[in-house]
DNA sequence: CCAAAAGTGTTTATAGTACACCCATGG
DNA sequence: CCATGGGTGTACTATAAACACTTTTGG
């Protein structure tokens, strides 16, 4: 039974995880301060442990590495080619994450020399097969944005229906009629409204909206959650 | 860096196999021959060797437990829970994978003692976590039928628009109307006209249709996969 | 004054949904 | 003869998409 008794086997859960700054996607990498691949960037994350599952994992590693908690996460893919690893058999967990990048001072820990943004578009070479990673995140990342009403945690907790709209622009890679998107957005009775915002920078005050959980676990409660909360 | 040297770890696979008869949805369990759990059903799987990605492993195991092999076979998530094994720390890599039952003729492997179809609303107990890894996986399933044309797959090559609305209905857990689904069907010009059939039951000769692959190919080529390819 | 975003409705096009009659087949 | 599925078209409804002008703000 015993695969350990073959092989050296580790298990280890690396996170894309996303932010953004109203106009294009980032990534969080750490620049890594320990072999292989010293002094290159990689995504953050680290071996498993004993008394930890894999969302665990992910969660403590980083924190450890990046100061980033609370976040959203999910498993989006495992990665288990033979020789990933220059050193050892490991098989990764990847998990795909969404940050408001505002909420985070990002420091440096254990493992990693330091924590940074990066632009979507303009990343530096990460280590193992994290290029893969990334690429299949970002292909993904429509799709669950689409599923699961979580966009909003790429924002502030109060945002202008502009920047909600740059977002899902931004993530499909279209635009959209903002009157059209407005009305989409306002049908679904998932943004609750905060009132107009008191800050502006060369525009007219906006009104200013927050995603409203409450109704959206009464549209969801007992049912099918719907396919395509925001049918954008 | 070597995680053994902490403590034992095992990386299994373990597929969830969909058929379906033409009214439910089947399950491919096989009755365990070793301990633990020796006698009861589960999933087919097994550990992953050091010479093979989870993928292989996967149709490895569904091979020497059950006969099947190539199959559609695809990721869908990662159970890592502590003491989801009781005989040592196990992180299983679950696949969902689509049969025509048709093709095959089960057998009885290594490990399995036989290998049998269950409706999957009338399942035995099954070991370990198998339970919610079927729970999840049927879950799933609609998603991934609505967003790849991979239904297909659980029915013969050539199929009657009848077979594949039933398919779609059960799936769903809803009903179409017969002229709708048709030609929303046909829009796709992802079905091939196979003309019309020479067996019938009860009923007139009905016009068989295949998946045209090159034709989804042509679709798909060099311009992102269609979002819901059967708008159903 | 200017650039940037905000507020506001209507019309047109497309897609979805509902619906009924007669026919062919095997038992 | 009867149960089962097959073939076929239209009208209605709902949703999506296209589209322009004026206002507020900060620099």
């Amino acid at each position: 039974m015993d695969q350990n008794e073959n092989f050296p086997l580790a298990l280890a859960t690396d996170c894309v995880v996303f932010g953004f700054d109203g106009k294009t996607l980032h990534i969080l990498l750490i620049e890594r301060g320990n072999d292989p691949f010293k002094g290159s960037w990689s995504l953050p994350g680290g071996l498993m442990r004993k008394d930890e599952t894999a969302e665990q994992c992910a969660l403590r590693t980083l924190r450890e590495e990046t100061g980033v908690r609370e976040i959203y996460l999910e498993q989006f893919h495992v990665f288990s080619d033979v020789s990933r690893d220059p050193r050892q058999r490991v098989v990764a967990v990847a998990f795909l994450a969404l940050a408001r990048k505002s909420d985070f001072r990002l420091i440096a820990g254990d493992d990693a020399a330091r924590a940074s943004w990066f632009e979507l578009d303009e990343l530096p070479p990460v280590a193992f097969d994290h290029h893969d990673m990334i690429a299949l995140a970002r292909k993904k990342l429509p799709e669950i944005m689409r599923t699961k009403p979580i966009g909003f945690r790429l924002l502030d907790e109060k945002f202008s229906m502009n920047e909600l709209q740059r977002l899902y622009e931004t993530v499909n890679g279209t635009t959209y009629d903002r009157r059209n998107f407005a009305r989409k957005m306002s049908s679904t009775r998932l943004l609750r409204d905060e009132g107009v915002s008191r800050i502006a920078a060369h525009n007219r005050f906006p009104n200013l909206f927050s995603f409203d959980e409450e109704a959206y676990r009464e549209e969801t409660d007992g049912q099918i959650a719907p396919e395509n909360p925001f049918n954008i």
